[in-house]
DNA sequence: TTAAAATGTTAGGTTTATATTACATAATGT
DNA sequence: ACATTATGTAATATAAACCTAACATTTTAA
């Protein structure tokens, strides 16, 4: 199951999702359902949230048993 | 512009397209696509290749310019 | 306390990832 | 040389990502 910490780390720097949205150039529905956990998205845009949020790839979207 | 190492680091496991397809339970074609370049597949395959190929996400799959 | 901004959520549509099937060529082993 | 295995590649089909638009609710700020 692939887990992420996208929320807690856009809270961390105080952006709206529409803000992050707009850094990764998508929309903020495609942010919310990012957080929700409800699709695995591109590597493309896993590696620009995690430039967006400077975290290693690795720490912001990982696979967990179950 | 998404760059990847998947064709290097499977060739010096040794393993086939076939084989790492069938570790992360992808067709062959899938695994011919990626390393053609041809499509940016999502962080959940993208993190099981990475451990396939024992190396960390952002060390298989870069953004870079142009 | 009211208006504005942010978030939750849903529906329908487009694009892209991935599967299946198939055939051709290249590489490997006997 | 022949058979088998690996790879390249293409067509069509399906599932999933992502978009636009919309409306409701919650949070923030004046």
């Amino acid at each position: 199951m692939l887990r992420n910490r996208v929320k807690e780390l856009r809270a961390r720097y105080g952006y709206t999702q529409s803000e992050l949205g707009k850094k990764v150039d998508v929309t903020r529905q495609t942010i919310a359902f990012i957080e929700k956990g409800e699709f695995s998205p591109s590597i493309t845009l896993a590696l620009k949230l995690a430039q967006a949020l400077q975290v290693e790839v690795g720490d912001l979207f990982w696979l967990e048993e179950e």
